[in-house]
DNA sequence: AAAAAAT
């Protein structure tokens, strides 16, 4: 009692102090000992639920993410432990590595460890980027992620494979992970510390370097590749049919549902709630319901021959950082919405992301804001007056690479303003004053719920992937945001909004009946994914067979990626794969951050060949030479099916996209095909199937 | 139901 007394008396010393202060304190001090030990640790668990409690009551966030499962605040309180660990990590990732096998029930308490935890269930790569920070030792570990695994040929010990890295990377933490394996992670340290090291070190330099560079071929290879020639040939051919197709089947699938939301799209009036409600009640049936696509001028490459950026009229400096960047002249989509933005309309564009799509709208946003910029385009501290938003933090980051260097041309700046990295460098830079921000709704909407963030100079508002934003959980983020902008320009002129996607239907309807006013809709023929030089395939295949089955498809050469419903199965096949001397790596919401990047990055270099993502890379995510898709579970609707789709077949080169389902979902899957208006063949198939070496070989 | 997005 005596040694626990001490400390517990101190602590209760300064409870009594803060909570009343009453003369008493002696007496009630003394019955404060007792009901501090068993307390203690609650203690600090309800004020954490206090201070949250006062947070959301103050505006500045919801007492649970709303991302986060329902009975998360359950599951923590109930672990009563952890609750007031928090802070103290060591101790409790020493816990989990114990429970390693039951990660996946950890996520209930995600929120406030997600860092922690991911290293426990990915091992390899979370820690990586701990030990960047505390050591040099860094290279041993990012080469435990995706490189050793390779390595390891060794498969016996394929889950110590899996293992190994985690405990291995922290040595110095011996004591809490040591038990099993401290044998074996030295060895492959001895033996490829060299290697990994070398890579691991420049594999981050790289990106930091060559950013400016991929971004360049991220915009220009859709361009240059997607000749004149090539969209002209298909999209007049193929697609202006299809469109017109689409509209005839959209009623029949979803009768009298669809009409609301279609019709009134466009009507200027407002009903903005009860097109709200309607749409989130009925557009969101357990089948693929397809919308009717909005009413577009469809805008061919013939247009736009001999056409050049000047003379939609974009200025001289732009023009020649678009030509640097590899846009000597517009591909249709901006031909089209160019002028319309630079008169000041309203503008909902329909085009595929990596295509042109972002020039489309950050080089008239950009000459817009020099336009009504004026003097104040230096100001210190000056408000934003521009701001992107994108549904993933992969996709704002892509578009800023095209955006910035169009705004630094003309002396305006960029900043990205996205979750899952600290705050103090976007808040530093909101502080010295942007002009553009670019970033995904859950960050921008904190900054501005602190203050830090001022929206009211906003005067051109873009959504990319604008039907995917108005997603559940993304509407209501950005009709608070969209609020938040400026209403009318210094000069008495409307705020522009600018909706794009590549695939832009009465989804948005009600952001457009609430925020835009008479929109101009264009779309450019043959941008869809139905366009093509991809081969679609299905194979039917026996679940228990499936694993396999995805394993000899993903063994070919050519870069690949999976897609996977979720982020434990997406984890689950990368560690497969690997264990299968496979290179794959992972891409979904569960890694940090900066994983998520490295992880990607390992694809676009070419470091590894497999990517499993869960749809966080479906849409806009531009990766060169993409060969085949692999569908490991059926997409949820159409357009996921062609935003995924998307990732290959970029560029005019061929692609193979392959989805696996079991029988039960044939139906399901055809009816994905019949709305995405693609043909695909349907084969059973099981391991060691020809078909599937043949698809594999692609 | 899951995914994404804020700590």
């Amino acid at each position: 009692m005596a040694p626990y007394d001490k400390g517990a008396r101190q602590r209760a010393d300064d409870r009594v102090r803060h909570a009343n202060g009453t003369p008493a304190a002696r007496s009630s001090k003394h019955r404060g000992y007792r009901a501090a030990d068993p307390s203690q640790p609650r203690q600090k668990q309800r004020w954490d639920a206090d201070a949250r409690r006062g947070r959301e009551a103050q505006g500045e966030r919801p007492a649970r993410p709303n991302w986060e499962p329902r009975d998360g605040g359950q599951r923590r309180d109930d672990r009563g432990g952890r609750g007031f660990d928090r802070n103290e990590r060591a101790p409790r990732r020493f816990e989990r590595d114990d429970r390693a096998p039951r990660r996946d029930d950890d996520r209930g308490g995600r929120r406030f460890d997600r860092d922690d935890r991911a290293p426990r269930r990915f091992d390899r790569d979370d820690r990586a980027p701990r030990r960047d920070d505390d050591r040099g030792g860094r290279r041993f570990d990012r080469d435990d992620r995706a490189p050793r695994r390779f390595d390891r040929d060794e498969r016996a010990p394929r889950r110590d494979d899996e293992r190994a890295p985690r405990r291995f990377d922290r040595d110095d933490r011996a004591p809490r992970r040591s038990f099993d394996r401290d044998d074996r992670a030295p060895r492959r340290d001895d033996d490829r510390a060299p290697r990994r090291f070398d890579r691991d070190d420049r594999a981050p330099r790289r990106d930091d370097d060559r950013a400016p560079r991929r971004f360049d071929r991220d915009d220009r290879a859709p361009r240059r590749d997607q000749d004149d020639r090539q969209r002209r040939s298909f999209d007049r051919d193929d697609r202006a049919p299809r469109r017109f197709d689409r509209d005839d089947r959209a009623p029949r699938r979803s009768s009298d549902r669809d009409d609301r939301p279609q019709r009134r799209s466009f009507d200027e009036d407002r009903a903005p709630r009860r097109d709200r409600d309607d749409s989130r009640g009925s557009y969101v049936p357990a089948d693929d319901v397809k919308l009717e696509k909005l009413q577009a001028e469809a805008t061919v490459a013939a247009d736009v021959e001999g056409v050049s950026f000047t003379d939609l009229g974009i200025g001289g400096n732009i023009s020649r950082t678009l030509a640097e960047m590899g846009a000597t002249s517009p591909f249709p989509i901006q031909a089209a919405t160019i002028p319309d933005v630079l008169a000041g309309k309203d503008v909902l564009g329909r085009g595929r992301t990596g295509s042109g799509k972002t020039i489309a709208f950050g080089a008239p946003l950009v000459e817009k804001l020099m336009e009504h910029g004026g003097g104040t385009k230096r100001k210190m501290g000056r408000a934003p007056r521009a701001l992107i938003l994108a549904p993933t933090r992969e996709l704002a980051l892509q578009i800023d690479r095209t955006v910035q260097p169009i705004a630094r041309s003309v002396g305006l700046f960029t900043t990205q303003i996205y979750g899952g990295v600290p705050y103090g460098r976007q808040e530093g830079a909101l502080e010295r004053g942007v002009d553009i921000i670019v970033g995904t709704p859950g960050r921008v909407q904190d900054l501005m719920n602190k203050g830090k963030l001022d929206l009211s100079e906003v005067v051109v508002s873009v959504l990319d992937e604008a039907d995917h934003m108005c997603d559940l959980g993304f509407l209501e983020p950005v009709r608070e945001i969209l609020s938040a902008t400026a209403e009318v320009t210094p000069q008495g002129n409307r705020a522009q909004k600018l909706l794009f996607s590549a695939t832009l239907d009465a989804q948005v309807a009600s952001l457009v009946s609430e925020f835009l006013h008479e929109p101009s809709v264009h779309e450019v023929a043959g941008e869809d994914q139905a366009s093509s030089t991809i081969d679609h395939r299905v194979l039917v295949v026996e679940q228990r067979q499936k694993d396999q089955v995805l394993e000899e498809l993903v063994a070919g050469d050519g870069k690949t990626i999976v897609f996977a419903r979720t982020r434990a199965y997406a984890e689950r096949l990368a560690d497969q794969f690997e264990d299968a001397g496979i290179r794959a790596t992972s891409l979904h919401g569960d890694l940090n951050q900066s994983r998520r990047t490295r992880n990607l990055q390992l694809l676009t270099s070419g470091r590894v060949n497999v990517l499993v993502a869960t749809d966080v890379a479906a849409r806009g995510i531009h990766v060169d030479d993409v060969s085949l898709v692999v569908q490991a579970d059926a997409p949820d609707d159409y357009k996921a099916y062609m935003h995924r789709s998307g990732r290959t077949g970029r560029a005019g080169k061929e692609g193979t996209v392959v989805t696996i389902v079991p029988r039960g979902r044939i139906r399901k899957i055809e009816g994905i095909l019949e709305n995405a208006e693609i043909e695909a063949d349907l084969v059973q198939a099981a391991p060691g199937d020809g078909i599937v070496a043949e698809l594999a070989a692609r």
